[in-house]
RNA sequence: GUGAGUGUGGCCCAGAGGCCUAAGGCGCCAGGUUGUGGCCCUGGUUAUCGAGGGUUCGAAUCCCUCCACUCACCCCA
Protein backbone atom coordinates (compact mmCIF):
# COMPACT_ATOMS: atom_id res chain seq x y z
CA UNK A 1 0.00 0.00 0.00
CA UNK A 2 1.47 3.67 -1.05
CA UNK A 3 0.95 6.15 1.67
CA UNK A 4 1.37 10.16 1.55
CA UNK A 5 5.06 10.18 2.10
CA UNK A 6 6.02 11.24 5.87
CA UNK A 7 5.52 14.75 6.89
CA UNK A 8 2.74 15.41 3.56
CA UNK A 9 -0.77 15.11 3.84
CA UNK A 10 -3.90 15.34 1.46
CA UNK A 11 -6.41 18.20 1.49
CA UNK A 12 -9.54 16.15 1.20
CA UNK A 13 -12.94 18.08 -0.28
CA UNK A 14 -14.16 18.44 3.69
CA UNK A 15 -11.10 20.87 4.61
CA UNK A 16 -11.09 22.93 1.34
CA UNK A 17 -13.48 25.46 2.84
CA UNK A 18 -10.88 26.32 5.11
CA UNK A 19 -8.09 26.69 2.20
CA UNK A 20 -10.62 28.68 0.34
CA UNK A 21 -11.30 30.75 3.12
CA UNK A 22 -7.69 31.46 4.05
CA UNK A 23 -7.04 32.43 0.17
CA UNK A 24 -9.90 34.52 -0.27
CA UNK A 25 -8.81 36.60 2.66
CA UNK A 26 -4.89 36.75 1.56
CA UNK A 27 -6.24 37.92 -2.55
CA UNK A 28 -8.45 41.04 -0.89
CA UNK A 29 -5.98 41.77 1.46
CA UNK A 30 -3.33 42.03 -1.70
CA UNK A 31 -6.01 43.95 -4.00
CA UNK A 32 -6.29 46.12 -1.26
CA UNK A 33 -2.04 46.71 -0.67
CA UNK A 34 -1.62 46.88 -4.30
CA UNK A 35 0.40 43.22 -4.21
CA UNK A 36 0.71 41.41 -7.82
CA UNK A 37 0.64 37.34 -7.82
CA UNK A 38 3.77 35.93 -8.76
CA UNK A 39 4.73 31.84 -9.14
CA UNK A 40 8.08 30.29 -9.26
CA UNK A 41 9.42 27.41 -9.77
CA UNK A 42 8.98 24.57 -6.67
CA UNK A 43 12.67 24.15 -7.30
CA UNK A 44 15.74 25.94 -7.96
CA UNK A 45 19.28 25.85 -8.43
CA UNK A 46 20.54 24.80 -4.87
CA UNK A 47 22.99 27.81 -4.59
CA UNK A 48 20.03 30.13 -4.51
CA UNK A 49 19.17 29.35 -1.25
CA UNK A 50 22.36 28.37 0.27
CA UNK A 51 23.52 31.42 -0.65
CA UNK A 52 20.66 33.94 0.53
CA UNK A 53 19.48 31.79 3.55
CA UNK A 54 22.66 30.81 4.80
CA UNK A 55 25.14 27.78 4.89
CA UNK A 56 25.32 28.09 8.28
CA UNK A 57 21.25 27.83 9.19
CA UNK A 58 19.68 24.45 9.79
CA UNK A 59 17.51 25.22 6.60
CA UNK A 60 20.37 24.80 4.40
CA UNK A 61 22.22 22.87 6.43
CA UNK A 62 20.17 19.87 7.33
CA UNK A 63 16.49 19.80 6.12
CA UNK A 64 16.93 20.95 2.18
CA UNK A 65 15.69 18.27 -0.45
CA UNK A 66 18.55 18.38 -2.56
CA UNK A 67 18.96 16.22 -6.01
CA UNK A 68 20.70 16.53 -9.21
CA UNK A 69 18.40 15.97 -12.51
CA UNK A 70 20.02 13.86 -15.44
CA UNK A 71 22.30 16.75 -16.66
CA UNK A 72 23.70 16.83 -13.38
CA UNK A 73 22.43 20.26 -12.13
CA UNK A 74 22.33 20.86 -8.36
CA UNK A 75 18.73 21.52 -7.21
CA UNK A 76 16.76 22.16 -4.58
CA UNK A 77 12.67 21.96 -3.37
CA UNK A 78 12.46 25.29 -2.19
CA UNK A 79 12.91 25.32 1.72
CA UNK A 80 11.27 28.89 1.68
CA UNK A 81 9.52 31.48 -0.51
CA UNK A 82 11.06 34.83 -0.25
CA UNK A 83 14.75 33.87 -2.72
CA UNK A 84 12.66 32.63 -5.32
CA UNK A 85 11.10 36.03 -5.53
CA UNK A 86 14.49 38.24 -5.66
CA UNK A 87 15.18 35.65 -8.46
CA UNK A 88 12.86 36.54 -10.61
CA UNK A 89 13.09 40.02 -9.53
CA UNK A 90 16.50 40.10 -10.86
CA UNK A 91 15.98 37.76 -14.05
CA UNK A 92 13.19 39.60 -15.27
CA UNK A 93 14.72 43.50 -14.47
CA UNK A 94 12.04 44.53 -12.24
CA UNK A 95 14.49 47.14 -10.86
CA UNK A 96 12.94 48.86 -14.34
CA UNK A 97 9.27 49.13 -12.33
CA UNK A 98 8.22 51.69 -10.62
CA UNK A 99 9.60 50.99 -7.07
CA UNK A 100 9.03 49.73 -4.29
CA UNK A 101 7.38 46.45 -6.55
CA UNK A 102 5.23 44.64 -4.22
CA UNK A 103 4.87 40.67 -5.13
CA UNK A 104 2.45 38.02 -3.36
CA UNK A 105 2.60 33.96 -3.26
CA UNK A 106 1.33 30.86 -2.54
CA UNK A 107 3.96 28.33 -2.42
CA UNK A 108 4.20 24.98 -1.32
CA UNK A 109 7.66 25.32 1.09
CA UNK A 110 9.48 21.75 1.49
CA UNK A 111 12.12 20.97 4.68
CA UNK A 112 12.89 17.65 5.68
CA UNK A 113 12.54 18.23 9.32
CA UNK A 114 10.76 15.70 11.89
CA UNK A 115 6.60 16.18 11.60
CA UNK A 116 5.00 17.59 14.23
CA UNK A 117 2.12 19.20 15.47
CA UNK A 118 1.79 22.39 12.79
CA UNK A 119 5.44 20.87 11.02
CA UNK A 120 5.47 19.45 7.76
CA UNK A 121 8.11 18.21 5.19
CA UNK A 122 5.68 19.89 2.35
CA UNK A 123 3.51 22.70 3.66
CA UNK A 124 2.15 25.89 1.80
CA UNK A 125 2.69 29.48 3.16
CA UNK A 126 1.08 33.08 1.84
CA UNK A 127 3.67 35.20 1.66
CA UNK A 128 4.61 39.45 0.43
CA UNK A 129 7.86 40.98 -0.76
CA UNK A 130 7.99 44.66 -0.84
CA UNK A 131 10.90 45.30 -3.02
CA UNK A 132 13.13 48.48 -3.70
CA UNK A 133 12.05 50.98 -1.08
CA UNK A 134 14.37 51.30 2.49
CA UNK A 135 11.77 53.70 4.61
CA UNK A 136 10.29 52.22 7.76
CA UNK A 137 7.27 53.36 6.77
CA UNK A 138 6.97 50.29 4.21
CA UNK A 139 8.25 48.33 7.45
CA UNK A 140 5.28 49.81 9.31
CA UNK A 141 2.92 49.36 6.55
CA UNK A 142 4.07 45.41 5.84
CA UNK A 143 3.84 44.70 9.38
CA UNK A 144 0.20 46.44 9.61
CA UNK A 145 -0.76 44.47 6.46
CA UNK A 146 0.47 40.95 8.04
CA UNK A 147 -1.57 42.00 11.52
CA UNK A 148 -4.46 42.72 9.55
CA UNK A 149 -4.35 39.64 7.51
CA UNK A 150 -4.78 37.53 10.58
CA UNK A 151 -7.65 39.82 12.45
CA UNK A 152 -9.65 39.47 8.30
CA UNK A 153 -9.40 35.68 9.17
CA UNK A 154 -11.38 36.10 12.67
CA UNK A 155 -8.38 35.26 14.59
CA UNK A 156 -7.61 36.59 17.76
CA UNK A 157 -4.76 36.73 21.01
CA UNK A 158 -2.30 37.04 18.74
CA UNK A 159 0.84 39.02 19.23
CA UNK A 160 3.38 41.01 17.17
CA UNK A 161 7.10 40.39 18.64
CA UNK A 162 9.85 43.00 17.14
CA UNK A 163 13.46 43.49 16.69
CA UNK A 164 15.87 45.26 14.86
CA UNK A 165 19.16 43.08 14.50
CA UNK A 166 20.99 46.04 12.58
CA UNK A 167 22.88 46.01 9.70
CA UNK A 168 26.02 44.60 7.92
CA UNK A 169 27.80 48.11 9.89
CA UNK A 170 27.15 47.64 13.15
CA UNK A 171 25.86 44.07 13.12
CA UNK A 172 29.46 43.07 13.66
CA UNK A 173 30.15 45.23 16.46
CA UNK A 174 27.02 43.85 18.13
CA UNK A 175 28.67 40.31 17.60
CA UNK A 176 31.71 41.18 19.15
CA UNK A 177 29.49 42.14 22.64
CA UNK A 178 27.63 39.08 22.05
CA UNK A 179 30.85 36.94 22.13
CA UNK A 180 32.30 39.06 25.27
CA UNK A 181 29.38 38.76 27.52
CA UNK A 182 28.81 34.71 26.35
CA UNK A 183 33.14 34.15 26.61
CA UNK A 184 33.10 33.31 30.47
CA UNK A 185 29.60 31.64 30.58
CA UNK A 186 30.67 29.43 28.10
CA UNK A 187 30.76 26.03 30.47
CA UNK A 188 27.38 27.04 31.39
CA UNK A 189 25.81 26.84 27.85
CA UNK A 190 24.30 23.78 26.90
CA UNK A 191 26.47 21.96 23.54
CA UNK A 192 24.04 22.99 20.46
CA UNK A 193 24.73 27.20 22.24
CA UNK A 194 28.58 25.95 23.15
CA UNK A 195 29.27 25.52 18.96
CA UNK A 196 26.63 28.89 17.95
CA UNK A 197 28.59 31.01 20.06
CA UNK A 198 31.65 30.73 17.78
CA UNK A 199 29.56 29.78 14.32
CA UNK A 200 26.52 32.06 14.71
CA UNK A 201 26.05 34.04 17.80
CA UNK A 202 22.88 35.99 17.34
CA UNK A 203 21.24 32.32 17.44
CA UNK A 204 22.33 31.79 21.38
CA UNK A 205 19.45 34.54 22.07
CA UNK A 206 16.79 32.01 21.06
CA UNK A 207 17.96 28.87 22.76
CA UNK A 208 15.08 27.07 24.86
CA UNK A 209 17.19 25.86 27.20
CA UNK A 210 16.65 27.16 31.11
CA UNK A 211 20.27 27.46 31.36
CA UNK A 212 20.54 29.66 28.45
CA UNK A 213 17.54 31.48 28.74
CA UNK A 214 19.17 32.68 31.60
CA UNK A 215 22.30 33.92 30.33
CA UNK A 216 20.29 35.19 27.07
CA UNK A 217 17.83 37.24 29.48
CA UNK A 218 21.41 39.48 30.45
CA UNK A 219 22.64 39.40 27.40
CA UNK A 220 23.32 42.83 25.46
CA UNK A 221 20.78 43.62 23.24
CA UNK A 222 20.50 44.26 19.44
CA UNK A 223 18.83 47.55 19.48
CA UNK A 224 21.06 48.79 21.77
CA UNK A 225 24.21 48.99 19.67
CA UNK A 226 22.64 49.69 16.22
CA UNK A 227 24.09 52.17 13.80
CA UNK A 228 22.86 55.55 13.85
CA UNK A 229 21.09 54.63 10.55
CA UNK A 230 19.67 51.65 11.54
CA UNK A 231 18.66 53.11 15.07
CA UNK A 232 16.71 56.17 13.59
CA UNK A 233 14.63 53.41 10.90
CA UNK A 234 14.01 51.26 13.91
CA UNK A 235 12.40 54.38 15.95
CA UNK A 236 10.36 55.65 12.91
CA UNK A 237 9.31 52.37 12.61
CA UNK A 238 8.19 52.73 16.20
CA UNK A 239 6.33 55.91 15.37
CA UNK A 240 3.95 54.63 12.40
CA UNK A 241 3.00 51.44 14.11
CA UNK A 242 2.26 53.54 16.75
CA UNK A 243 0.60 55.96 14.31
CA UNK A 244 -1.38 52.87 13.07
CA UNK A 245 -2.59 51.95 16.91
CA UNK A 246 -0.35 49.03 16.35
CA UNK A 247 0.60 47.01 19.66
CA UNK A 248 3.78 45.23 19.47
CA UNK A 249 6.27 43.31 22.11
CA UNK A 250 9.94 44.56 21.53
CA UNK A 251 11.81 41.01 22.00
CA UNK A 252 15.45 41.48 21.45
CA UNK A 253 16.10 37.78 21.74
CA UNK A 254 13.69 37.52 18.30
CA UNK A 255 16.75 36.48 15.77
CA UNK A 256 15.04 34.59 13.21
CA UNK A 257 16.45 31.44 11.66
CA UNK A 258 17.48 32.80 7.98
CA UNK A 259 20.49 34.85 7.89
CA UNK A 260 19.01 37.17 5.25
CA UNK A 261 17.42 39.43 7.43
CA UNK A 262 18.81 43.12 8.37
CA UNK A 263 17.54 45.82 10.86
CA UNK A 264 13.50 45.01 11.35
CA UNK A 265 12.75 41.02 12.57
CA UNK A 266 8.99 40.51 13.51
CA UNK A 267 7.18 37.01 13.99
CA UNK A 268 3.49 36.74 14.97
CA UNK A 269 2.45 34.74 17.60
CA UNK A 270 -0.44 32.67 18.44
CA UNK A 271 -1.55 33.13 22.20
CA UNK A 272 -1.81 29.44 23.05
CA UNK A 273 -0.38 26.79 20.69
CA UNK A 274 3.18 24.68 21.09
CA UNK A 275 6.74 26.26 20.70
CA UNK A 276 6.74 25.63 16.75
CA UNK A 277 3.96 27.49 16.51
CA UNK A 278 4.39 30.97 15.01
CA UNK A 279 1.78 32.32 12.37
CA UNK A 280 3.60 34.01 10.44
CA UNK A 281 7.01 35.91 10.36
CA UNK A 282 9.64 38.06 8.33
CA UNK A 283 11.23 41.42 7.84
CA UNK A 284 14.34 43.83 5.68
CA UNK A 285 16.39 42.01 3.86
CA UNK A 286 18.54 44.79 2.40
CA UNK A 287 21.45 42.96 1.29
CA UNK A 288 20.07 40.05 -0.48
CA UNK A 289 19.35 40.47 -3.80
CA UNK A 290 22.77 42.20 -4.28
CA UNK A 291 24.07 38.64 -2.53
CA UNK A 292 22.30 36.72 -5.69
CA UNK A 293 23.75 39.18 -7.97
CA UNK A 294 21.45 41.87 -8.30
CA UNK A 295 21.82 45.63 -7.61
CA UNK A 296 21.83 46.56 -4.27
CA UNK A 297 18.12 46.71 -3.68
CA UNK A 298 15.91 47.09 -0.12
CA UNK A 299 13.39 44.78 0.62
CA UNK A 300 11.49 43.65 3.41
CA UNK A 301 8.37 41.16 3.45
CA UNK A 302 6.93 38.25 5.16
CA UNK A 303 5.39 34.40 5.03
CA UNK A 304 2.73 33.12 7.12
CA UNK A 305 1.49 29.11 7.06
CA UNK A 306 -1.43 28.06 6.12
CA UNK A 307 -1.33 24.86 7.89
CA UNK A 308 -0.75 26.93 10.72
CA UNK A 309 -3.77 29.09 10.18
CA UNK A 310 -6.33 26.35 9.39
CA UNK A 311 -4.97 25.15 12.62
CA UNK A 312 -5.67 28.27 14.96
CA UNK A 313 -9.00 28.76 12.70
CA UNK A 314 -10.11 24.93 14.06
CA UNK A 315 -8.65 26.04 17.43
CA UNK A 316 -10.81 29.45 17.93
CA UNK A 317 -13.95 27.37 16.29
CA UNK A 318 -13.80 30.12 13.59
CA UNK A 319 -16.72 29.07 10.59
CA UNK A 320 -15.97 29.32 7.54
CA UNK A 321 -18.60 29.37 4.32
CA UNK A 322 -19.15 25.97 3.48
CA UNK A 323 -18.56 24.40 0.24
CA UNK A 324 -21.60 25.36 -2.42
CA UNK A 325 -23.94 22.35 -2.25
CA UNK A 326 -25.85 21.40 -5.72
CA UNK A 327 -28.91 22.97 -6.65
CA UNK A 328 -30.11 19.93 -8.42
CA UNK A 329 -29.88 16.06 -8.44
CA UNK A 330 -31.24 14.49 -11.27
CA UNK A 331 -32.87 10.95 -10.66
CA UNK A 332 -34.08 8.83 -13.17
CA UNK A 333 -35.47 5.36 -14.08
CA UNK A 334 -35.33 3.13 -17.21
CA UNK A 335 -34.32 3.53 -20.56
CA UNK A 336 -35.73 6.66 -22.04
CA UNK A 337 -35.62 8.62 -18.43
CA UNK A 338 -31.97 8.23 -18.53
CA UNK A 339 -31.91 9.83 -21.86
CA UNK A 340 -34.22 12.80 -20.97
CA UNK A 341 -31.69 13.00 -17.66
CA UNK A 342 -28.55 13.42 -19.10
CA UNK A 343 -30.35 16.20 -21.84
CA UNK A 344 -31.93 17.86 -18.72
CA UNK A 345 -28.50 18.02 -17.13
CA UNK A 346 -26.53 19.17 -20.15
CA UNK A 347 -28.82 21.73 -20.20
CA UNK A 348 -28.68 23.29 -16.62
CA UNK A 349 -25.10 23.38 -16.42
CA UNK A 350 -25.13 25.06 -19.51
CA UNK A 351 -27.66 27.68 -17.93
CA UNK A 352 -25.19 27.69 -14.66
CA UNK A 353 -27.08 25.26 -12.05
CA UNK A 354 -25.27 23.14 -10.09
CA UNK A 355 -26.42 19.80 -10.86
CA UNK A 356 -25.66 15.87 -9.41
CA UNK A 357 -26.58 13.51 -12.29
CA UNK A 358 -27.50 9.95 -11.78
CA UNK A 359 -26.74 7.29 -14.09
CA UNK A 360 -29.92 5.40 -12.60
CA UNK A 361 -28.29 2.24 -12.16
CA UNK A 362 -30.07 2.20 -8.65
CA UNK A 363 -33.05 2.02 -6.91
CA UNK A 364 -35.08 5.40 -6.62
CA UNK A 365 -34.79 4.96 -3.44
CA UNK A 366 -30.93 5.02 -2.99
CA UNK A 367 -30.87 8.21 -5.86
CA UNK A 368 -32.73 10.54 -3.50
CA UNK A 369 -30.45 8.80 -0.13
CA UNK A 370 -27.76 10.05 -2.09
CA UNK A 371 -29.40 13.24 -3.19
CA UNK A 372 -30.06 14.01 0.20
CA UNK A 373 -26.22 12.89 1.33
CA UNK A 374 -25.01 15.27 -1.32
CA UNK A 375 -27.09 18.26 0.00
CA UNK A 376 -29.12 18.94 -2.73
CA UNK A 377 -31.94 21.56 -2.79
CA UNK A 378 -34.05 19.90 -5.29
CA UNK A 379 -34.24 16.00 -6.52
CA UNK A 380 -36.00 16.18 -10.49
CA UNK A 381 -37.35 13.19 -10.99
CA UNK A 382 -37.32 11.33 -14.72
CA UNK A 383 -39.28 8.15 -14.83
CA UNK A 384 -41.30 6.24 -17.35
CA UNK A 385 -44.45 8.51 -16.77
CA UNK A 386 -42.49 11.74 -16.91
CA UNK A 387 -41.03 10.87 -20.37
CA UNK A 388 -44.81 10.54 -21.67
CA UNK A 389 -45.48 13.60 -20.73
CA UNK A 390 -42.74 15.47 -21.34
CA UNK A 391 -42.28 16.67 -17.99
CA UNK A 392 -40.09 16.12 -14.94
CA UNK A 393 -41.38 15.73 -11.13
CA UNK A 394 -39.59 18.22 -8.78
CA UNK A 395 -39.06 17.28 -5.36
CA UNK A 396 -37.96 20.05 -2.99
CA UNK A 397 -35.85 18.07 -0.76
CA UNK A 398 -36.37 20.11 2.52
CA UNK A 399 -40.18 20.47 2.22
CA UNK A 400 -40.77 17.93 0.56
CA UNK A 401 -43.68 19.05 -1.57
CA UNK A 402 -43.30 17.76 -4.81
CA UNK A 403 -44.71 18.77 -8.49
CA UNK A 404 -44.50 18.05 -12.10
CA UNK A 405 -43.29 20.90 -14.64
CA UNK A 406 -41.27 21.72 -17.57
CA UNK A 407 -37.63 21.29 -18.20
CA UNK A 408 -37.88 24.79 -18.93
CA UNK A 409 -39.61 26.15 -16.08
CA UNK A 410 -37.07 23.98 -14.03
CA UNK A 411 -34.20 25.38 -15.32
CA UNK A 412 -35.85 29.47 -14.61
CA UNK A 413 -36.87 28.28 -11.22
CA UNK A 414 -33.39 26.71 -10.20
CA UNK A 415 -31.36 29.09 -11.64
CA UNK A 416 -33.09 32.14 -9.35
CA UNK A 417 -32.25 29.76 -6.28
CA UNK A 418 -28.43 30.50 -7.15
C1' G B 1 19.19 14.16 14.79
C1' U B 2 17.29 13.21 20.42
C1' G B 3 13.39 11.64 23.99
C1' A B 4 8.41 9.82 25.32
C1' G B 5 3.72 7.71 23.90
C1' U B 6 0.74 5.14 20.33
C1' G B 7 -0.36 1.58 16.01
C1' U B 8 -7.15 -3.44 15.76
C1' G B 9 -12.19 -2.91 9.11
C1' G B 10 -12.84 3.70 5.25
C1' C B 11 -13.39 6.36 10.49
C1' C B 12 -13.95 6.01 16.20
C1' C B 13 -12.83 2.15 19.25
C1' A B 14 -13.61 -2.90 22.82
C1' G B 15 -10.20 -6.44 23.74
C1' A B 16 -4.75 -7.23 29.50
C1' G B 17 -1.85 -15.31 26.71
C1' G B 18 -6.70 -20.01 25.33
C1' C B 19 -14.27 -18.25 25.82
C1' C B 20 -11.28 -13.99 19.27
C1' U B 21 -12.66 -18.34 12.76
C1' A B 22 -11.93 -10.35 16.99
C1' A B 23 -17.27 -7.12 19.84
C1' G B 24 -19.73 -2.31 19.35
C1' G B 25 -20.67 2.55 17.04
C1' C B 26 -20.19 5.64 12.50
C1' G B 27 -20.01 5.02 7.30
C1' C B 28 -21.20 2.30 2.96
C1' C B 29 -24.77 -1.26 0.40
C1' A B 30 -29.61 -3.57 0.29
C1' G B 31 -34.53 -4.28 2.14
C1' G B 32 -38.86 -2.66 5.19
C1' U B 33 -43.36 1.20 -0.17
C1' U B 34 -44.20 -2.63 -8.27
C1' G B 35 -41.32 5.19 -8.40
C1' U B 36 -39.47 8.72 -3.34
C1' G B 37 -34.40 10.91 0.90
C1' G B 38 -33.57 12.77 5.93
C1' C B 39 -35.94 9.48 11.65
C1' C B 40 -36.75 4.29 12.83
C1' C B 41 -36.22 -1.13 12.05
C1' U B 42 -33.83 -5.51 9.57
C1' G B 43 -29.93 -7.66 6.98
C1' G B 44 -25.25 -7.26 4.53
C1' U B 45 -20.24 -5.25 3.77
C1' U B 46 -15.16 -4.41 5.05
C1' A B 47 -9.63 -6.77 9.75
C1' U B 48 -3.84 -11.94 7.12
C1' C B 49 -5.07 -7.09 14.77
C1' G B 50 1.47 -1.54 11.41
C1' A B 51 5.69 -5.11 9.23
C1' G B 52 9.13 -8.96 10.23
C1' G B 53 11.19 -12.22 13.71
C1' G B 54 11.02 -14.68 18.59
C1' U B 55 8.89 -16.92 23.39
C1' U B 56 4.75 -20.47 24.15
C1' C B 57 1.02 -26.45 23.46
C1' G B 58 -1.48 -21.69 22.23
C1' A B 59 -0.13 -14.45 20.77
C1' A B 60 -4.21 -8.78 18.82
C1' U B 61 -2.49 -9.64 23.94
C1' C B 62 4.61 -11.13 26.17
C1' C B 63 9.87 -10.01 23.99
C1' C B 64 13.13 -8.00 19.94
C1' U B 65 13.94 -5.26 15.40
C1' C B 66 12.04 -2.12 11.82
C1' C B 67 8.29 1.26 9.96
C1' A B 68 4.60 4.90 10.66
C1' C B 69 1.80 8.32 13.54
C1' U B 70 1.37 11.72 17.87
C1' C B 71 3.74 14.88 21.36
C1' A B 72 8.11 17.31 23.11
C1' C B 73 13.38 18.97 22.10
C1' C B 74 15.52 21.41 17.89
C1' C B 75 14.13 24.73 14.09
C1' C B 76 10.56 27.61 12.01
C1' A B 77 5.41 28.91 8.79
Amino acid sequence: MFKAPRGTADTLPEEQPYWRYIQDKALELCRLYGYGCISTPAFEDAGLFARSVGEGTDIVNKEMYLFKDRSDNELALRPEGTAPVCRAYIEHGMDNLPQPVKLFYFADIFRYERPQAGRYRQHHQFGCEAIGDPSPVLDAEVINMALNFFTSLGLVNFSLQLNSIGCRKCRPGYLQKLKEYYAPLAPQLCADCQVRLDKNPLRLLDCKKPGCQAAADEAPKSSDYLCDECAQHFASLGTYLTALGVRYVLNHRLVRGLDYYTRTVFEIQPAEGGSQSALGGGGRYDDLIALIGGKSTPAIGFATGMERIVLNLVNQGITVPPAEKPAVFIACMGGNARVEAVKLAAKMRDAGIAVISSSGERSLKAQLRHANAAGASYAAIIGEDEVKAGVVMLRNMESGEQQEMQPGDLIKLAGNGQ
